[in-house]
DNA sequence: GTCTATATCTAGATAGAC
DNA sequence: GTCTATCTAGATATAGAC
């Protein structure tokens, strides 16, 4: 065979993580295929030996992003990383803001996620579902839990809609203040170890 | 002259709010310019007799969309309209997240807002400021009232990307019920008349 | 001011050579 | 598996008739 057989392979992880980059940073429908598939190295023809359709790639692509923002958000393994509190402070960060292609999914694609088809969403639904729970363990509130996930897309979200500097700090900072005081009062007589 | 005089305005006016709601439910790109003219009966090459270019009613709508989120959000003149509480109560309703043609521009566009041209985000820039000055007129607080603005938009674009309404509604009721606990907790002492 | 026709460009996807 | 060439469809925008 003119090409090893982990050749497929390797060129389909290559294209599949460039992707989840340029479709982060410029959202799914202007980045076409030919984009996509030079972004790589490669002709625009040649992307339909790795997937029937361009949809079937965003499939995999969300697939992936959600997986990896649900593994961000979970406490490390034993113990001794970042708390929750800390890895939201990332989160909510000028840095984060600033990279959409190396950041959550979420605010990355936003208002696309709810023009996508059925079987997406509920890849979305499961994800979210998943970071629920991890914020229920935190403040064992279901309430507070879906506000902490919500308050955290929505403010990078507005962060990167605004144009000055001052602004995006403004609404990362408030937002930020307001998270500790969540994680604060829902866990006020629950010590963290 | 073959039209009267107000003939040209009205159509413009037409078109404006036509689009308004289009582009709020399909996004800015997968709205063309003969959609967007036939949704007021004419045809495609008659939308550059009323702008220059796509781009520019873009900006029109965006600044009227802003404009009008911002009088949603304002309390009522004198006195006896819903209170902030429950405006927002509105804003996190399933009826507001199953119709984004009819309802906030910030999670309709959401991360499209991100990629738009400066002059453009600077408009939506002070439409946040003076719903943030509204927010912090209720509660005296200068990151609870950004806080309340990004969960407010976030939990709509969440709630609008997942796939069962069971889970859209626990997104919504969670966050209800997080907004009136921040409102309660940074008025409490300050009496509401 | 609006129409039809068209120019130009880009998109997603396919066909056949190598 | 990848290439070039191409098909078809859609986009933004322009030209000239009415």
């Amino acid at each position: 065979m003119r090409y090893p057989k982990t050749h497929k392979e390797e060129t389909r992880r290559k294209l599949i993580d460039s992707s989840r980059a340029l479709l982060k940073q410029n959202g799914l429908d202007a980045t076409g295929v030919d984009a996509l598939m030079s972004s790589v190295g490669l002709s625009g023809g040649a992307f339909y030996s790795h997937f029937p359709s361009k949809q079937a790639l965003l499939e995999e692509v969300i697939r992936e992003e959600i997986q990896h923002s649900v593994s961000m958000l979970k406490p490390p393994s034993p113990e001794g990383g970042p708390t929750l509190a800390q890895r939201t402070k990332a989160y909510l960060s000028v840095q984060h803001v600033e990279h959409p292609e190396m950041g959550c999914v979420l605010p990355a694609l936003g208002a696309e996620l709810g023009r996508i088809p059925p079987e997406v969403k509920s890849i979305i639904e499961d994800g979210l579902k998943e970071m629920h729970a991890i914020w229920y363990d935190e403040v064992k509130d279901e309430g507070a839990a879906w506000a902490a996930i919500a308050q955290s897309v929505g403010a990078v979200i507005l962060a990167r809609a605004v144009k000055s500097d001052a602004t995006r700090r403004e609404i990362l900072k408030g937002t930020r203040l307001n998270m500790e005081r969540l994680i604060q009062q829902h866990t006020t007589g629950t010590p963290s170890s």
